[in-house]
DNA sequence: TAGATTGTTAATCGATTAACAATC
DNA sequence: TAGATTGTTAATCGATTAACAATC
C-alpha cells in the first residue's frame, strides 16, 4: 500500500519523541507544536513535521499536535500498541539490570524469559523470572511468541547467542556485546554498545588550549 | 593545523575499527585490509579507507594496513593513549555494571570515583571503589583531573545531574537516562539510550504476512 | 612483472533544512 | 480577520560509494 520508504534515521527518532509527549501527557497538557518539540529534543522543527508527515496527518494548521493523539499514533507506528514479548540471555549485572527497567508499563514491551549458559544459574530469580537453561530457548521463544532477542553475554559468545536466537525464530535483536553481528537478512539487529559511545567521546576531549581552536559547534 | 572537519559518523566508527583490531592483534595476524575489515565489520571498504586516510596514511598500497601500528594510530586519535578518569554518578543496577566493567585494562578509560544522591549508599563500595555523595562532586572531579561523567540516575534527576557535572568543570557525558539532556556549548553529550533502540526495533518486527512485502533489505 | 590494495577524486545517494501555500 | 502552524516541495548539505591512478 505504502510504496515509501522511511529512513531508519525517521524511525530512531520516534521513540524520542513518545517519550517526550508522555511527559507533556503526564502534565496534562494538550497541545504541542513542532516549534516546542524541537527545542526541546534539539531538532528542527521542520525535520519533526516531515518525520510525523511520512506516518500521516497527525496536527492542525495553525494550532500543532493533539498531545494524546499523537501518543496514540507513534505507538501504532511503533507497534507499541499490542505487547511485545522480549527474551533476554545474559544474566550478569547488566543483564539483571535491565531484568529490573520494567519497560512493560508504559511501553508494552516485556522481558517474559530469562537465560543464561551456567547452569548454575538455572533456577535462580531475577524480578520474578526464573532463569532458564540455553537448552529451553527455542522452546521458550516458540511458547511465548517472543518476537525480540536482547544479548547481554560477554563478547565472545555473543554471535553463537544471535544464532540460537535466529534459529529459534527470533526477528529482532538488541546486542549489547561489543562485537558486530551477523544474521541472516529479515534478522533486524539493533546496537547499544556504549564502550563504543564512550571511546568515541574521548576524541572530543581536547585539552582547554585546542578547545579555543576548535570552537563550540555541535553536539 | 587541520582544518578539516571530521564528521561524527566517522569518529563513531574508529571504536569498532578498534575493537576488530584488537581481536586480530591478539590472534597475531600482522596485516589487514579495508575489503577485510568491511567483510567482518559490516562496512563499505571505501568507506573505512576514507575514515582512516583523514588522519593519515595509515596503510600500504598493495599490502594493507599493519594491525599494531593501526591500532596505535586509531588509540592516538581517540586519545586513548593516556588514561581518561571517569566519574559515575547513580549506584542503580546499571550504575553497578558499568562499574565492574572495566575498560580500563585495554582502553585507558577508568571510573574512579562514583556517586549516589541517597546519602545511605556513600561508603559502600563498588568494585574497589567507595561511593560517594553527591556534595563531593565538584571537589573529586577536579581533584582528580576527571573528563568525562556517566549519568545513571532516573530521567528526572538526569538534567540536574549533568547540570552540576558541568559546573565541576566536565568536558563529556555518557547519558543512559532517557531523557534529551541540555549542556553549554562545548561539552559533547553521547546518549546511550537502550531503550530508544528496543522501542525503534519494535517498528521493524512486522507479523509474517507483512514481511514478505517488504522483503529482506537493510539491517 | 602481475596482482593487490591503498589514497583520493568524482558521482551518487540520502538526509536535513528552508520556504511557503494552505488552512485552522 | 490576523496570527500561527502544519504539510510539502525545493534547495542545501553531508555522507556513502564507485572508480581509478599510484604504488607496494
Amino acid at each position: 500500500m505504502k510504496p515509501i520508504k522511511i529512513s531508519e534515521a525517521v524511525v530512531r527518532r520516534l521513540p524520542i519523541y513518545l517519550r517526550y509527549l508522555n511527559e507533556l501527557s503526564l502534565s496534562n497538557i494538550q497541545t504541542v507544536s513542532s516549534q516546542d518539540l524541537g527545542e526541546k529534543l534539539d531538532l528542527n522543527p521542520a525535520q519533526i513535521r516531515k518525520d510525523l508527515a511520512y506516518f500521516g496527518e497527525f496536527g492542525r494548521k495553525g494550532v500543532g499536535y493533539n498531545v494524546d493523539y499523537l501518543i496514540e499514533k507513534i505507538r501504532q507506528i511503533l507497534k507499541l500498541d499490542k505487547t511485545m514479548n522480549v527474551a533476554l540471555v545474559g544474566t550478569g549485572n547488566l543483564g539483571r539490570a535491565l531484568c529490573n527497567y520494567n519497560m512493560y508499563i508504559k511501553d508494552n514491551m516485556k522481558i517474559v524469559a530469562v537465560f543464561d549458559a551456567d547452569m548454575s544459574k538455572a533456577g535462580t530469580s531475577i524480578n520474578h523470572l526464573q532463569v532458564q537453561p540455553m537448552q529451553e530457548l527455542a522452546e521458550t521463544v516458540r511458547k511465548l511468541d517472543i518476537a525480540v532477542g536482547i544479548i547481554t553475554v560477554p563478547a565472545g559468545e555473543a554471535q553463537n547467542v544471535a544464532d540460537r536466537f535466529v534459529s529459534a525464530g527470533i526477528r529482532g535483536l538488541l546486542n549489547f556485546a561489543p562485537v558486530v553481528l551477523k544474521a541472516a537478512p529479515g534478522v533486524r539487529i539493533h546496537n547499544a554498545d556504549f564502550t563504543a559511545e564512550l571511546l568515541s567521546l574521548a576524541y572530543y576531549m581536547d585539552d582547554q588550549n585546542e578547545e579555543q581552536e576548535e570552537g563550540d559547534a555541535e553536539q
